[in-house]
RNA sequence: GGUCUCGUAGCUCAGUUGGAUAGAGCAACAGCCUUCUAAGCUGUGGGUCUCAGGUUCGAAUCCUGACGGGAUCACCA
């Protein structure tokens, strides 16, 4: 049980044999940390309490505290009333056997595996163009948030939806067969994912001079784009695709092979991972027999046309196609489909979408005809929603050519950290493989840090020409903080973690200064940042928590020396708290899949 | 127009069951390397929490309205 918890609980019990006859509601108890500025380390705020008890919030807070000395004298030192709140002081061999108890503890702030299927589908590119900044912040977001939910217990499946068919590729495809005489990424020596992606750039260059030469002949605009040849030859060719003609079927295959090599490359370099691919070619004709059930049940209804609506007008939303005149399948349907598809194949409780948040409406609608159709899978369907990434310029599209590659980004990034590296003149004492793995731990970690510090739910601007800073709100900062602990360690002869420990004995005789019981009070939190950060699907209350830990610790650092403390008892006691520290920054940056280094 | 969402320091952002004098980083300025890594530490300046009402002992936080930005409302995916 955290602090706060053990606080919140003793307080209600003291309210209690104070009270008997007295009904408190169940959110009676507030529990802060004490501000700086009054001395304390936890408050119990009294006001709440005043109403229904009738009586000052001073004399309130005389009876609890004393109340609350007497029953836990091992755990509060002493109370102290500052205008309507009662100052706790815990006791420092609470920080003490609070250590002992857990600083060489690797699995600190994880929880018991439970029975909880969780799904995480996130990336879900599709495979016409390799993958840009936006879907950067959609995988680290997707990795981070499955990182999470299984340090809380939860078992989790990474799920990667691929959109390998449709218009968009019949475009790239068309494109190559007209305009690439025979290339491939061995004889280009292109990246797959990006030679793919020419070819679609090129589409919209070629697709663009077209309408502009009809609209010069006299076409009105929207007749010419709908009459483009090139944009003719692409329709035509997912017809073919859809008839399973083979020579198309074949460079369909050809090509994708390609972009998922080109993929696989991108995904490797950024440490991401995924249990279970689907692929839109294997699901976009599910979700029918859905529908035939939903019209038998008379939720879904047919038009005269044949097609097959669902009417949400009740729900504040409009009437929503769900199946064309002429028997196929729209988005939503093979979405209906693929929900159904996870559900039955691993009995999920819950299933996250990480989707931008332009698709909120989708997703909102998808759950609602999921709930209408009596589906299991409905309840637990639930869309991360994100902001999208936009350039000072505004939104990136990748139609013309103004992303920023995320291969692009992640060398630049790791060239950066080389150059900074090197005019900080710290590459002594490291070979050259050491070098390498250093400079893309320390420019992948500072990518990552950027894009998950923000609440996901927020839109973000990124300038390109800033580069990302390794200085401040950083990965840098705490990968930084976790090698100069690593560096005391080894000179106090720890080259590894100390399996067990001297410190067993380990007595508290002297008080606790305050820079170290403000580390002791921060470590001790971190079970609880875990519960928030999964609680809201957000990496970012990690993010917060590591740099302010790191930040503690560099301050510790600066005040009091670990090798030369004052005496063995003290050296110990900060022996234990760096070990901690640096535990504990490993453990929430592998959340966020961020190393730490032990030198840099 | 309907729905959703955001608005906090010059910039980028924290601040979640309402709690004390609203916090970081960057940028600016001033200090700190003979002692465990200065990618660091300490300090200074910088705020009408978009605005106006309301609820409350107490509001950046909850409610209503206004203003401003964004998304979405396809037989596209």
């Amino acid at each position: 049980m955290t602090l706060i918890a053990q606080i919140k609980t003793a307080t209600e019990a003291a309210l209690k044999s104070l009270f008997p006859d007295t009904d408190f509601p169940g959110n009676i108890v507030t529990v802060n940390q004490t501000k700086p500025e009054f001395t304390g380390d936890y408050t119990v705020v009294l006001f709440s309490m005043v109403k229904i008890l009738r009586k000052k919030p001073d004399e309130i807070g005389t009876l609890l505290g004393q109340q609350l000395l007497q029953d836990n004298s091992d755990l509060f030192a002493s109370y102290d009333i500052v205008s309507g709140f009662l100052n706790l002081n815990i006791q420092d061999k609470f920080w003490a056997s609070f250590l002992l108890n857990h600083f060489n503890d690797p699995h600190f702030g994880e929880k018991p595996k439970k029975d909880r299927r969780v799904m995480v589908e996130y990336s879900s590119p599709n495979t016409n163009k390799p993958l840009h900044f936006g879907h950067m912040r959609n995988i680290f977001l997707g990795y981070a948030v499955s990182e999470i939910l299984k340090a809380t217990g939860n078992q989790v499946i990474k799920a990667n939806l691929i959109n390998d068919r449709g218009i968009h590729i019949c475009k790239s495809m068309i494109a190559w067969m007209d305009y690439a005489e025979g290339a491939t990424p061995d004889s280009t020596g292109i990246k797959g994912d990006h030679l793919v992606g020419d070819y679609y750039v090129r589409f919209n260059e070629v697709y663009k001079q077209q309408i502009k030469e009809q609209v010069a002949a006299g076409k009105d605009e929207k007749q010419a784009e709908k009459e483009a040849p090139i944009m003719l030859a692409a329709q035509e060719l997912l017809r073919k695709w859809e008839a399973g003609d083979t020579d198309t079927r074949n460079l369909w295959k050809q090509m994708n092979v390609w972009v998922y090599k080109g993929f696989n490359v991108t995904y490797k370099k950024m440490g991401i991972d995924f249990d279970k691919f689907y692929y839109e070619s294997q699901t976009y004709l599910l979700g029918k027999s859905i529908i035939e059930e939903g019209l038998q049940k008379h939720v879904l209804f047919k038009k005269e046309d044949g097609s097959v609506w669902i009417d949400l007008t009740e729900d504040g939303l409009d009437q929503k196609l769900l199946l064309r005149g002429d028997g196929t399948s729209v988005y939503i349907t093979q979405d209906l489909g693929t929900a159904k598809l996870k559900y039955d194949e691993y009995k999920l409780d819950q299933s996250i979408y990480v989707i931008g948040d332009e698709q909120n409406y989708h997703m909102q609608v998808l759950k609602l005809i999921m709930q209408k159709l009596k589906e299991p899978s409905a309840p637990g369907i639930h869309h991360l929603s994100y902001g999208m990434v936009e350039l000072p310029s505004g939104k990136m599209k990748s139609r013309e050519g103004t992303v920023v590659d995320a291969d692009d980004m992640i060398a630049e990034m790791v060239s950066l950290a080389r150059t900074q590296t090197e005019e900080a003149g710290k590459t002594d004492g490291f070979s050259q493989d050491e070098l390498q793995a250093l400079y893309e731990m320390i420019g992948l970690g500072a990518l990552k840090f950027y894009l998950l510090r923000v609440d996901p739910k927020k839109k973000m601007i990124f300038n390109p020409k800033e580069s990302i800073d390794l200085h401040g709100y950083t990965a840098t900062f705490i990968q930084y903080a976790h090698a100069r602990i690593c560096s005391i360690l080894r000179k106090e002869g720890y080259e590894k973690m100390p399996k067990n420990i001297r410190f067993q004995t380990f007595q508290l005789t002297e008080v606790l200064l305050p820079a170290e019981k403000k580390l002791a009070v921060m470590l001790e939190q971190y079970c609880s940042i875990v519960d928030d950060a999964a609680r809201e699907l957000n990496p970012g209350t990690i993010c917060n928590y590591s740099f302010q830990l790191a930040q503690l610790f560099n301050s510790f650092y600066d005040q009091h020396s670990i090798s030369h403390a004052e005496n063995t008892e003290k050296k110990h006691l900060r022996l234990m708290l760096i070990i901690m520290t640096a535990s504990i920054l490993r453990h929430s940056m592998r959340l966020l899949g961020i190393s730490l280094p032990e030198k840099m």
